[in-house]
DNA sequence: GGCGACATGATTGTCAACAATCTTGTTGAA
DNA sequence: TTCAACAAGATTGTTGACAATCATGTCGCC
């Protein structure tokens, strides 16, 4: 199906969104095409190629001339984003059936007992896995294609700014108990509260996000 | 600003978006890299470059060593699409401010007043691109750029949907009918018979498109 | 010392040749 | 006739070298 090549991009993209998530590259830092291709033993070409492809998906800026930077959000920015998700992920979860189909609730449920073991665990990569797993199952369930995957869009545009509530351990209980109630809510066809719920879960990590940047105005934001 | 094989590219894939919306190109048909780089007289290179915008785009499709064909949408997809385009104009019409500024007004009488002309001259390139203009315009004024973003993004996807329609007299009267109502409301300070508009007001062209593809299932679907 | 012109190194952008892959047509045997 | 194996042509994918551009440091002049 995919050729190695592809395989050692997607390697590459992965990397590079990992990095951005757990706030190892910073936002407006510098990508250097010779660097990565050096350390990830590929033709400088691919690395371009990844640069396009993470572009495309909002996680790199990148001007002619001037190479690829980690993509920097205003808080102004960030909160349009944020209520742009709101908007959609309320429209999934209207559309969600309910109650919710079995095969559904087992997924979920399999996947909220993983993320509980791995965040006791203290693995927090794993638990990010999860979670991106939790949010994609969730809402692939909309039965509309494209809200899914314009959800989804956003969801990695925002992995830099979610960077800032990863590592909080008062956030984790959080998620993990709203997890829980998102999989209740679907159960017992409680569609009220879960489009709520829906709605509400994406703001914590936005406020994280403010606390960080307050103070200090976007410096350079137009260089 | 920008450089000239820049302006090439832009060449290259407007030409494209052209062709793909007055149906000079049909879905499921090929784009040979070879063919274009020596119709625009630019390297292969920059062909496949313009191709990967375009599959980012969403108006083509590339497949591993079979290049690149012009994205088709099933009527099922196309109904997804059109539900998601709803639900984002509704929002966007919601969030204009209203009674809309003068400004945006004037813009928009502008727009339509050129759009009238053009149509009345039957000159269909014009018109397609005035409308591009106002619906640009019109959303653009939202007050939420990503909102605003996704919103153009799927307007560019479904030019191969709305090349149905883009021939038809009788549809042109009614677009430029619902403009003209369109900025009427805006002008009243009338939110509620806007945004039913803005919603209502796309469905038309695919109306067109399922009569097209009425009958016949969408055949090699997964090919 | 301050400032602009120039030189240098670092970095990205472009291209054309070569390699890999797919598609199509042909042959020959069952 | 039908089918599989093979061959030839068409098309896309990859690479390395070279060109263009940008950022930084240096020098001489005022």
């Amino acid at each position: 199906m995919k050729n190695q090549t592809d395989v050692q991009l997607n390697l590459l993209i992965d990397s590079i969104k990992q990095d951005i998530i757990f706030g190892r590259l910073r936002p407006r830092e510098r990508l250097l095409e010779d660097q990565l291709s050096e350390r990830f033993n590929m033709s400088r070409h691919q690395v371009r190629m990844a640069f396009s492809v993470l572009d495309q998906m909002g996680l790199v800026t990148r001007r002619p001339n001037k190479g690829a930077i980690v993509r920097d959000f205003s808080v102004e920015e960030a909160e349009e984003v944020y209520e742009l998700r709101a908007l959609l992920q309320g429209e999934a979860a209207r559309r969600i059936p309910m109650p919710a189909p079995a095969d559904l609730l087992n997924r979920l449920d399999q996947i909220q007992e993983a993320f509980c073991a791995a965040a006791d665990a203290g693995d927090l990569q794993r638990v990010c896995k999860l979670n991106n797993e939790f949010h994609g199952v969730i809402f692939g369930a909309c039965n509309n294609r494209y809200l899914a995957e314009t959800i989804d869009r956003f969801w990695i545009q925002t992995l830099g700014i979610r960077c800032y509530a990863i590592g909080d351990p008062a956030l984790l209980v959080h998620s993990r108990n709203e997890h829980a109630a998102m999989i209740r809510y679907l159960r017992e066809g409680d569609r009220e509260s879960f489009v709520q719920l829906c709605i509400d879960h994406i703001w914590r990590p936005f406020e994280a996000y403010k606390r960080a940047h307050g103070g200090w105005t976007t410096l350079q934001q137009s260089a």
